[in-house]
DNA sequence: GCGTTCAATGTACCT
DNA sequence: ACAGGTACATTGAACGCG
């Protein structure tokens, strides 16, 4: 029977000797299946060195192989463009593969073996073009459910399931929780520490919570968490830091109280897989916290600020409880019904978040081809690859070996030296995907790069300038053909989009899918640079960064010749002083000659520069502030220091005021001084990069984050340390502390004043010639202070 | 021995 | 574990002084 489903999942089952594949799915009359695939015999291909005969080798290779070998067959591929001959080798088990292809390299006549480092399942995938979050079509028979999985039906493959072109989701059965343990002495450890509440969420409504005892025993708990997980039977379970915290301390946790922790489909424990991520069979599982990284805007990564970045719960209306005082918390009756309410939020706030990003995910899957709950762990070169690789296998193009390389850095984009001060009504023009068309244009690809020993071919060359690498023009090259697809889809998806609802479904399944298509598309280029790249060649990415210089810089000529005056510029944009006409002739101009799109993005009421580069910010004709690179948008600055230096950047840009900025951070200063100032606006952030031992130097986040290690807090690398400065002798380092140990007493004001607030509003100040001891005198100074207009360029 | 100078270290940002 | 270009704060050793 013809069997249509969605591919949630896959895993591959040993038997017999050899191994099955299960795929995991929802049917289109909303049942769960597995479908079991038996007919797929793992392989690698054996290379073949040149004037060697393919058939002699193949006999050698059975004589000496047979057992493990099920076929061979002689194959013609491509690997980086140049045909090659190749002895396709099925193994019948795939355990195999990896021995066999390593015996191989060593037979005469056979220069590499490829594809054998390609996972089974992704193997299964890649070759029959079957893709997660897709629907196929298979012919099956049904079969007995004797294997006492938790699916509507099972079904044996007769067929290869053959990728259907729809792009819809079902309804997905959806299991959002939150866990809170409770410790004494910092990180909670399974082996000592009870999870006290777990809260879960689901799709259909149901809002859940499971508790410990009075006296803290959480084997109940987990039975009741565990049963209600299997009735409720999720397709997909969404938590955040699940993979490095919560499954393995659940694992743990059960084990010790002598459970199992058997809640995905096939009842058995889950598994850390690939890439330190956990695998629950036939269930999707997603941590949001790899979700975190794709907004950058999201400066300390927690669940709570994704809530409230994504608009779903606002931290100010539903407060936090910080982890150090959970173990309080528990203890007083009436604040554990806080931190019961804090959990509750918590399974809520993944719903949310869930809710908002699993479109994009599922939409990310289907493109590059990862399953649903590798494709977000996943980094981003890494998902470049897989999609390079799906489409590699249409083409006949072999997945050539990662091969380590050395780090040889080449030079990048151009970056001009802002005019510094206000300017008053400025375009910024971008050049549409300048590297993906870069490539394009020249054909900048591995297989079409001409080395200098190589002779100039008859269909002629492109030479990149300044570093003179070569590309042959014909035929077109693999990162080309990749990269006009992406282009070409996105601008499908988009024109679609247009004649679409927005408030429909399918509309936001559109943009889900064109923002993932761009996603990969702006990542070729760095992916062509990345020295663990398959497909990595310097020349590629180093020509294609040598034709951006020169674009931008023919760019900025022509603009100069018609007389628009140039700004600022960095890689890819322009800055000039705007008129519309010759910026219009400026976009045809360049059209014309470099083959290349410039657009104009904004036109900036009024800018301010400051004499750095990369450091920026505009007034919008709606009134919004554009903030870059400033203080303001950075991380690792108090919160008090980024207010006053936006409301200084403000009162500049809509007012033109120096003098009123001035008063305004005075009024900043005296505030700290009195501790009006809220503690939390204190705090300074800094990611730990390397494990504390390894620094070099004394730091002020790695001696906080030492101090947290002391009371037995787990402080891994790229963790963010919270911490405050006080008051006291010596060395900064010496005056930090975590924020979460620190009381409003102990603060240095005055560090907060000299080393913040004064040097971030001095950063704009200091060009209206206000310097940073005029700000600290209490009293503003009416003379001296020049007009502003004396600041204005044009 | 003490203050100053400056390269090294470290982080986070821009396109 | 996608690229290179850039700003900036702090550390810590070298430096200068005499």
């Amino acid at each position: 029977m013809k069997v249509t489903f969605w591919l949630l999942e896959i895993n591959s089952e040993p038997r017999d000797g050899k191994a099955e594949l299960w795929l995991w799915g929802i049917a289109e009359n909303g049942e769960r299946v597995l479908i079991i695939d038996r007919n797929f015999v793992g392989y690698f291909y054996a290379v073949l060195a040149e004037g060697f005969d393919p058939a002699k080798v193949a006999d050698e290779i059975r004589k000496a192989h047979n057992a493990s070998i099920v076929k061979l067959e002689i194959a013609q591929r491509k690997l980086f463009g140049k045909s090659v001959q190749t002895l396709k080798v099925y193994c019948k088990n795939p355990d195999e593969i990896a021995r066999l292809a390593k015996a191989l390299r060593e037979v005469e006549g056979i220069e590499e073996c490829l594809e054998d480092d390609v996972r089974f399942t992704m193997q299964y995938l890649v070759s029959n073009n079957v893709v997660p979050c897709s629907w196929h079509e298979i012919d099956a028979d049904e079969a007995e459910n004797t294997l006492g999985v938790r699916a509507d039906k099972i079904y044996l493959a007769k067929s290869t399931p053959k990728l259907l072109e729809r792009h819809d989701t079902p309804a997905l059965r959806i299991l959002s929780f939150a866990m809170t343990c409770y410790s004494r002495e910092g990180s909670p450890k399974p082996d000592r520490n009870p999870i006290v509440i777990i809260s879960t969420a689901t799709s259909n409504g149901e809002e859940k919570q499971f508790l410990a005892r009075e006296d803290r025993d959480d084997k109940p708990l987990l039975e009741q968490f565990i049963g209600y997980v299997k009735k409720f039977d999720p397709d997909v379970i969404a938590g955040y830091g699940t993979n490095t915290t919560d499954w393995p301390y659940l694992k743990e946790r059960s084990s010790n109280l002598g459970l199992r922790l058997c809640i995905d489909r096939a009842c058995t424990e889950p598994h850390t897989s690939v890439y330190g991520h956990t695998s629950l069979t036939g269930i999707a599982n997603l941590d949001l916290a790899d979700f975190a990284d794709e907004f950058p805007d999201i400066k300390v990564k927690t669940l709570p600020n994704l809530a409230d970045y994504l608009g779903i719960m606002k931290t100010t209306q539903h407060p936090i409880i910080e982890d150090v005082d959970f173990a309080d918390y528990w203890e007083s009756k009436q604040k554990r019904e806080t931190l019961k309410t804090f959990s509750s939020e918590n399974a809520r706030r993944v719903k949310g978040v869930t809710a908002a990003l699993l479109d994009f995910a599922i939409q990310l899957s289907s493109l590059v081809g990862l399953p649903l709950d590798h494709v977000m762990t996943a980094a981003v070169g890494f998902r470049v690859e897989w999609f390079l690789i799906k489409h590699a296998q249409k083409i006949g193009e072999l997945a050539p070996k990662r091969v380590e390389q050395p780090y040889r850095p080449y030079a990048g984009g151009i970056v001009l030296k802002p005019q510094a001060g206000l300017h008053a009504n400025v375009a910024v023009l971008d050049f549409k995907s300048m590297y993906p068309n870069i490539m394009i244009t020249y054909n900048l690809s591995p297989d079409t790069y001409v080395p200098p020993t190589e002779q100039e071919p008859p269909e002629g060359t492109f030479e990149a300038p300044e570093v003179k690498h070569r590309f042959r023009k014909q035929p077109a090259g693999f990162y080309k053909e990749v990269l006009t697809y992406l282009i070409n889809t996105r601008n499908e998806i988009r024109t679609k989009m247009k004649t679409t609802d927005p408030k429909s479904t399918e509309y936001r399944i559109l943009d889900a899918r064109q923002k993932a298509v761009k996603v990969i598309t702006n990542a070729a280029y760095g992916y062509a640079g990345w020295t663990g790249a398959r497909w990595y060649r310097k020349p590629v990415a180093e020509a294609a960064s040598a034709w951006g210089r020169h674009t931008i810089l023919s760019a900025i000529k022509m603009a100069e010749q018609k007389g628009l005056r140039v700004i600022y510029g960095d890689t890819d944009s322009l800055f000039v002083a705007y008129e519309e006409k010759k910026t219009q002739e400026l976009e045809t101009q360049i059209k014309q000659e470099l083959g290349l799109e410039i657009e104009r993005d904004k036109l900036y009421t009024r800018i301010f520069f400051t004499e750095a580069k990369k450091r920026y910010a505009g007034l919008l004709p709606d009134g919004s502030l554009d903030i870059v690179g400033l203080e303001v948008i950075r991380g690792d600055w108090a919160e008090v220091a980024k207010k006053v230096q936006e409301h200084v950047l403000e009162i500049i840009l809509k007012e033109q005021a120096p003098n009123k900025a001035a008063d305004y951070v005075r009024g900043v200063i005296a505030d700290l001084r009195q501790k009006k100032v809220p503690f939390r606006d204190l705090i300074i952030w800094k990611t730990l990069t390397k494990p504390v031992e390894e620094y070099k130097i004394k730091a002020s986040h790695v001696e906080a984050a030492k101090a947290l290690s002391r009371k037995g807090w787990k402080m891994t690398v790229g963790d963010k340390v919270g911490y405050v400065i006080l008051a006291g002798e010596g060395r900064l380092y010496d005056r930090v502390k975590p924020y979460v140990f620190a009381t409003y007493d102990e603060i240095d004001a005055e560090y907060y004043v000299t080393k913040q607030v004064v040097p971030a509003a001095a950063r704009v100040l200091e060009f209206f010639g206000i310097t940073e001891e005029e700000l600290l005198k209490p009293q503003k100074k009416e003379s001296g202070a020049r007009s502003l207009m004396d600041f204005m360029h044009g």
